[in-house]
DNA sequence: CACTTGACCTGTCCGC
DNA sequence: TGCGGACAGGTCAAGT
Protein backbone atom coordinates (compact mmCIF):
# COMPACT_ATOMS: atom_id res chain seq x y z
CA UNK A 1 0.00 0.00 0.00
CA UNK A 2 2.90 3.00 0.62
CA UNK A 3 3.44 3.52 -3.02
CA UNK A 4 5.90 6.33 -4.25
CA UNK A 5 3.06 8.83 -3.15
CA UNK A 6 3.02 7.44 0.64
CA UNK A 7 6.46 7.15 1.03
CA UNK A 8 7.28 10.27 -0.20
CA UNK A 9 4.97 11.79 2.28
CA UNK A 10 6.23 9.90 4.82
CA UNK A 11 10.21 11.19 3.54
CA UNK A 12 8.80 14.86 3.79
CA UNK A 13 7.56 14.00 6.95
CA UNK A 14 10.62 12.35 8.52
CA UNK A 15 12.86 15.01 7.35
CA UNK A 16 11.30 17.83 9.31
CA UNK A 17 10.96 15.85 12.06
CA UNK A 18 14.19 13.68 12.70
CA UNK A 19 17.18 15.63 11.54
CA UNK A 20 19.70 16.15 13.99
CA UNK A 21 17.88 13.62 16.23
CA UNK A 22 20.41 11.70 18.18
CA UNK A 23 19.63 7.81 18.84
CA UNK A 24 19.50 6.61 22.27
CA UNK A 25 18.12 3.41 22.18
CA UNK A 26 16.63 0.78 20.67
CA UNK A 27 14.20 -1.88 21.02
CA UNK A 28 12.29 -4.51 18.76
CA UNK A 29 10.41 -7.54 18.38
CA UNK A 30 10.34 -10.10 15.04
CA UNK A 31 13.85 -9.92 14.64
CA UNK A 32 13.40 -10.92 10.89
CA UNK A 33 11.87 -7.10 10.02
CA UNK A 34 15.28 -5.83 12.19
CA UNK A 35 18.01 -8.34 10.52
CA UNK A 36 21.01 -6.43 12.35
CA UNK A 37 23.75 -7.36 14.82
CA UNK A 38 23.82 -6.21 18.35
CA UNK A 39 27.43 -4.88 17.78
CA UNK A 40 26.30 -3.12 14.34
CA UNK A 41 23.38 -1.67 16.56
CA UNK A 42 25.98 -0.56 19.56
CA UNK A 43 28.80 1.08 17.33
CA UNK A 44 26.08 2.75 14.40
CA UNK A 45 22.87 3.62 15.39
CA UNK A 46 23.01 4.14 19.49
CA UNK A 47 25.20 7.60 19.71
CA UNK A 48 24.33 8.65 15.55
CA UNK A 49 22.85 11.52 14.64
CA UNK A 50 19.86 11.62 11.65
CA UNK A 51 22.22 13.68 8.63
CA UNK A 52 18.85 13.01 6.22
CA UNK A 53 15.92 11.43 4.80
CA UNK A 54 16.07 9.70 1.17
CA UNK A 55 13.56 8.43 -0.90
CA UNK A 56 14.19 5.73 -3.54
CA UNK A 57 11.81 4.32 -5.16
CA UNK A 58 9.41 2.63 -2.15
CA UNK A 59 12.17 2.68 0.39
CA UNK A 60 13.51 5.11 2.96
CA UNK A 61 17.19 5.83 3.24
CA UNK A 62 17.85 7.43 6.76
CA UNK A 63 21.13 8.86 6.46
CA UNK A 64 23.10 8.81 9.88
CA UNK A 65 26.33 10.77 11.60
CA UNK A 66 28.24 6.97 11.79
CA UNK A 67 28.11 6.75 8.29
CA UNK A 68 25.88 3.94 8.23
CA UNK A 69 22.46 4.29 6.63
CA UNK A 70 18.34 2.80 7.74
CA UNK A 71 17.01 1.48 4.69
CA UNK A 72 13.47 0.84 5.06
CA UNK A 73 10.58 -0.64 3.09
CA UNK A 74 7.10 -0.51 4.62
CA UNK A 75 5.44 -3.07 2.21
CA UNK A 76 1.99 -3.43 2.87
CA UNK A 77 1.37 -2.08 6.19
CA UNK A 78 4.17 -0.55 8.03
CA UNK A 79 3.94 2.83 9.24
CA UNK A 80 6.55 5.75 10.86
CA UNK A 81 5.22 7.15 13.15
CA UNK A 82 7.23 9.85 15.47
CA UNK A 83 5.78 11.06 18.89
CA UNK A 84 7.82 14.18 19.63
CA UNK A 85 6.49 17.09 22.67
CA UNK A 86 3.99 19.12 19.93
CA UNK A 87 2.77 15.40 18.76
CA UNK A 88 2.02 14.35 22.25
CA UNK A 89 1.07 17.84 23.40
CA UNK A 90 -1.89 18.35 20.55
CA UNK A 91 -3.28 14.66 20.97
CA UNK A 92 -3.97 12.29 18.19
CA UNK A 93 -5.70 14.31 15.58
CA UNK A 94 -9.20 13.65 14.06
CA UNK A 95 -7.63 12.09 10.83
CA UNK A 96 -5.55 9.25 12.28
CA UNK A 97 -5.49 5.54 12.57
CA UNK A 98 -2.95 5.86 15.28
CA UNK A 99 -3.90 5.58 18.99
CA UNK A 100 -1.15 5.60 21.91
CA UNK A 101 2.08 4.00 21.13
CA UNK A 102 3.81 1.39 21.17
CA UNK A 103 0.30 -0.52 20.05
CA UNK A 104 0.48 -4.17 19.38
CA UNK A 105 1.58 -3.46 15.62
CA UNK A 106 4.60 -2.14 16.90
CA UNK A 107 8.24 -3.63 15.79
CA UNK A 108 10.53 -1.33 16.68
CA UNK A 109 11.30 1.43 18.66
CA UNK A 110 13.65 4.63 18.38
CA UNK A 111 14.34 6.50 21.20
CA UNK A 112 16.03 9.96 20.61
CA UNK A 113 18.38 11.85 23.58
CA UNK A 114 15.09 14.72 23.68
CA UNK A 115 12.76 11.92 24.45
CA UNK A 116 10.84 11.77 21.25
CA UNK A 117 10.52 8.56 19.85
CA UNK A 118 9.71 6.53 16.20
CA UNK A 119 7.95 3.81 15.93
CA UNK A 120 8.28 1.32 12.88
CA UNK A 121 4.72 -0.23 13.30
CA UNK A 122 3.63 -3.58 10.98
CA UNK A 123 1.01 -5.53 11.41
CA UNK A 124 1.55 -8.10 8.33
CA UNK A 125 5.68 -8.46 8.95
CA UNK A 126 6.73 -7.71 6.04
CA UNK A 127 8.22 -4.91 5.80
CA UNK A 128 12.19 -4.38 7.34
CA UNK A 129 14.51 -2.16 8.41
CA UNK A 130 18.34 -2.83 7.72
CA UNK A 131 21.33 -0.61 8.57
CA UNK A 132 24.13 -0.76 6.53
CA UNK A 133 27.03 1.19 5.80
CA UNK A 134 26.25 4.07 3.58
CA UNK A 135 28.17 2.83 0.79
CA UNK A 136 26.75 0.00 0.12
CA UNK A 137 23.08 0.91 -0.22
CA UNK A 138 23.42 1.76 -3.76
CA UNK A 139 24.85 -2.28 -3.87
CA UNK A 140 22.08 -3.92 -2.62
CA UNK A 141 20.86 -5.85 -5.22
CA UNK A 142 17.32 -4.82 -5.79
CA UNK A 143 18.12 -0.94 -5.61
CA UNK A 144 20.79 -2.14 -8.58
CA UNK A 145 17.35 -3.29 -10.57
CA UNK A 146 15.21 -0.49 -9.62
CA UNK A 147 13.68 1.40 -12.57
CA UNK A 148 14.47 4.86 -13.21
CA UNK A 149 12.07 7.22 -10.74
CA UNK A 150 8.93 8.77 -12.65
CA UNK A 151 9.54 12.07 -11.58
CA UNK A 152 12.93 12.48 -12.34
CA UNK A 153 12.61 14.48 -15.38
CA UNK A 154 15.76 13.49 -16.83
CA UNK A 155 13.09 9.72 -17.17
CA UNK A 156 11.90 10.55 -20.89
CA UNK A 157 9.40 9.06 -22.73
CA UNK A 158 11.60 7.12 -25.18
CA UNK A 159 12.83 5.51 -21.83
CA UNK A 160 10.00 4.75 -20.65
CA UNK A 161 8.40 2.86 -23.96
CA UNK A 162 11.71 0.82 -24.01
CA UNK A 163 11.64 -0.52 -20.74
CA UNK A 164 7.89 -1.82 -20.94
CA UNK A 165 8.41 -3.24 -24.51
CA UNK A 166 10.91 -5.44 -22.54
CA UNK A 167 8.51 -7.40 -20.86
CA UNK A 168 6.30 -7.05 -24.15
CA UNK A 169 4.65 -10.91 -23.49
CA UNK A 170 3.01 -9.20 -19.90
CA UNK A 171 0.04 -7.72 -19.35
CA UNK A 172 0.64 -3.41 -19.08
CA UNK A 173 -0.44 -3.35 -15.50
CA UNK A 174 2.17 -6.49 -14.15
CA UNK A 175 5.09 -4.36 -16.17
CA UNK A 176 4.56 -1.13 -14.48
CA UNK A 177 4.35 -2.76 -11.20
CA UNK A 178 7.39 -4.09 -12.09
CA UNK A 179 9.40 -1.70 -9.88
CA UNK A 180 12.70 -2.84 -12.46
CA UNK A 181 10.62 -1.24 -15.05
CA UNK A 182 10.06 2.15 -13.14
CA UNK A 183 10.10 2.94 -9.53
CA UNK A 184 6.80 3.45 -7.75
CA UNK A 185 3.78 1.98 -9.12
CA UNK A 186 1.95 -0.19 -7.32
CA UNK A 187 -1.90 -1.31 -7.51
CA UNK A 188 -3.67 1.95 -6.42
CA UNK A 189 -1.49 4.02 -8.80
CA UNK A 190 -1.52 1.33 -11.80
CA UNK A 191 -5.53 1.19 -11.57
CA UNK A 192 -5.87 5.11 -11.50
CA UNK A 193 -2.82 6.10 -14.31
CA UNK A 194 -4.08 2.59 -16.95
CA UNK A 195 -8.01 4.56 -16.34
CA UNK A 196 -6.65 7.95 -16.57
CA UNK A 197 -4.60 6.82 -20.29
CA UNK A 198 -7.76 4.70 -21.12
CA UNK A 199 -5.60 1.79 -21.09
CA UNK A 200 -7.13 -2.09 -20.48
CA UNK A 201 -4.91 -3.24 -17.79
CA UNK A 202 -4.67 -6.51 -19.99
CA UNK A 203 -3.36 -5.16 -22.71
CA UNK A 204 0.22 -6.59 -23.95
CA UNK A 205 2.72 -4.11 -23.25
CA UNK A 206 4.23 -5.41 -27.03
CA UNK A 207 0.68 -4.04 -28.52
CA UNK A 208 0.76 -0.67 -27.27
CA UNK A 209 1.36 2.32 -29.28
CA UNK A 210 3.91 4.62 -28.96
CA UNK A 211 1.10 7.34 -28.17
CA UNK A 212 -0.55 5.29 -25.84
CA UNK A 213 2.82 4.88 -23.98
CA UNK A 214 3.56 8.53 -23.75
CA UNK A 215 0.02 9.22 -22.23
CA UNK A 216 0.74 6.61 -19.92
CA UNK A 217 3.46 7.63 -18.61
CA UNK A 218 2.23 10.90 -18.14
CA UNK A 219 -0.67 9.34 -16.63
CA UNK A 220 1.58 8.19 -13.80
CA UNK A 221 3.29 10.87 -13.16
CA UNK A 222 -0.04 13.28 -12.51
CA UNK A 223 -1.58 11.12 -10.69
CA UNK A 224 1.52 10.86 -8.36
CA UNK A 225 2.01 14.32 -8.37
CA UNK A 226 -1.52 15.01 -7.22
CA UNK A 227 -1.80 12.29 -4.88
CA UNK A 228 1.49 13.61 -3.10
CA UNK A 229 -0.03 17.25 -2.56
CA UNK A 230 -3.10 15.43 -0.95
CA UNK A 231 -0.52 13.52 1.74
CA UNK A 232 -0.93 9.71 -0.43
CA UNK A 233 -3.80 7.19 -0.29
CA UNK A 234 -5.06 5.91 3.26
CA UNK A 235 -6.64 2.67 2.27
CA UNK A 236 -6.53 0.50 5.45
CA UNK A 237 -3.10 1.20 7.63
CA UNK A 238 -1.25 3.86 5.83
CA UNK A 239 -0.76 7.11 7.77
CA UNK A 240 2.16 9.78 7.56
CA UNK A 241 5.08 10.08 9.76
CA UNK A 242 2.53 12.19 12.31
CA UNK A 243 -0.35 9.22 12.10
CA UNK A 244 -2.34 11.37 10.03
CA UNK A 245 -4.00 9.79 6.92
CA UNK A 246 -4.30 10.67 2.98
CA UNK A 247 -6.78 11.78 0.85
CA UNK A 248 -6.00 10.98 -2.29
CA UNK A 249 -8.61 7.81 -2.27
CA UNK A 250 -11.36 10.45 -2.04
CA UNK A 251 -10.55 11.79 -5.56
CA UNK A 252 -9.78 8.34 -6.93
CA UNK A 253 -11.72 7.72 -9.99
CA UNK A 254 -11.80 3.75 -9.81
CA UNK A 255 -9.14 2.31 -7.24
CA UNK A 256 -12.11 0.53 -4.91
CA UNK A 257 -15.32 2.25 -7.09
CA UNK A 258 -16.65 -1.00 -7.92
CA UNK A 259 -20.47 -0.91 -9.20
CA UNK A 260 -19.86 3.43 -9.22
CA UNK A 261 -19.89 5.15 -12.66
CA UNK A 262 -17.15 5.93 -14.26
CA UNK A 263 -16.72 10.02 -14.11
CA UNK A 264 -16.00 10.02 -17.69
CA UNK A 265 -18.66 8.04 -19.22
CA UNK A 266 -20.71 6.94 -16.49
CA UNK A 267 -20.47 2.85 -17.39
CA UNK A 268 -20.29 1.10 -14.44
CA UNK A 269 -16.89 0.44 -13.25
CA UNK A 270 -15.78 -3.71 -12.64
CA UNK A 271 -13.19 -5.45 -10.09
CA UNK A 272 -11.58 -7.81 -11.80
CA UNK A 273 -8.19 -9.40 -11.75
CA UNK A 274 -4.97 -9.23 -14.11
CA UNK A 275 -1.42 -9.91 -13.07
CA UNK A 276 -2.91 -11.72 -9.79
CA UNK A 277 -3.87 -8.31 -8.49
CA UNK A 278 -7.07 -6.96 -7.64
CA UNK A 279 -7.82 -4.54 -10.78
CA UNK A 280 -10.43 -1.92 -11.02
CA UNK A 281 -11.57 -0.40 -14.52
CA UNK A 282 -14.15 1.55 -16.77
CA UNK A 283 -15.36 -1.63 -19.38
CA UNK A 284 -16.33 1.39 -21.67
CA UNK A 285 -13.55 3.79 -21.21
CA UNK A 286 -10.54 1.25 -21.14
CA UNK A 287 -10.99 -1.11 -24.20
CA UNK A 288 -8.16 -3.64 -24.66
CA UNK A 289 -5.05 -2.58 -26.90
CA UNK A 290 -3.57 0.07 -29.63
C1' DC B 1 16.44 -13.82 -19.91
C1' DA B 2 11.10 -13.44 -19.76
C1' DC B 3 7.38 -14.71 -17.25
C1' DT B 4 4.38 -16.95 -13.52
C1' DT B 5 3.37 -18.65 -9.05
C1' DG B 6 3.84 -19.28 -4.18
C1' DA B 7 5.47 -17.68 0.18
C1' DC B 8 5.89 -14.35 3.62
C1' DC B 9 2.09 -12.52 7.59
C1' DT B 10 -2.18 -10.86 10.15
C1' DG B 11 -6.67 -8.70 10.37
C1' DT B 12 -11.08 -8.40 8.37
C1' DC B 13 -14.99 -9.80 6.10
C1' DC B 14 -18.28 -13.12 4.11
C1' DG B 15 -21.00 -17.26 4.02
C1' DC B 16 -22.68 -21.11 6.45
C1' DT C 1 -22.02 -16.53 17.66
C1' DG C 2 -18.17 -19.31 15.79
C1' DC C 3 -15.32 -20.93 12.15
C1' DG C 4 -13.11 -21.70 7.74
C1' DG C 5 -11.64 -19.59 3.82
C1' DA C 6 -10.85 -15.78 0.70
C1' DC C 7 -8.76 -11.55 0.38
C1' DA C 8 -5.77 -7.51 0.99
C1' DG C 9 -1.04 -6.40 -2.17
C1' DG C 10 4.94 -5.45 -2.18
C1' DT C 11 8.62 -8.23 -3.23
C1' DC C 12 11.58 -12.12 -3.78
C1' DA C 13 12.73 -16.99 -4.50
C1' DA C 14 11.90 -20.74 -7.14
C1' DG C 15 9.66 -22.65 -10.84
C1' DT C 16 8.68 -23.25 -16.13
Amino acid sequence: MPELPEVETVKNGLSRLLKNKTVQSVTFDWPKGFPNSEADVNNFLIGASVINVERRGKSLIITLSSEYCLVIHLKMTGQLVFRGKEQFGAGHPNNSLIGPLPDRSTRVVLTFTDNSQLFFNDQRKFGWMRLLPEFEVANLDFMKKLGPEPLNNEFKNSEFRKRVRRRKNSSIKATILDQTVLAGVGNIYADESLWMAKIHPASLSGTLSDAKLNLLFKSIKEVFIKSISLGGSTDRNYVDAEGKKGSYLEFANVFRREGQLCPRCNTVIIKTRVATRGTHLCPKCQRKTK
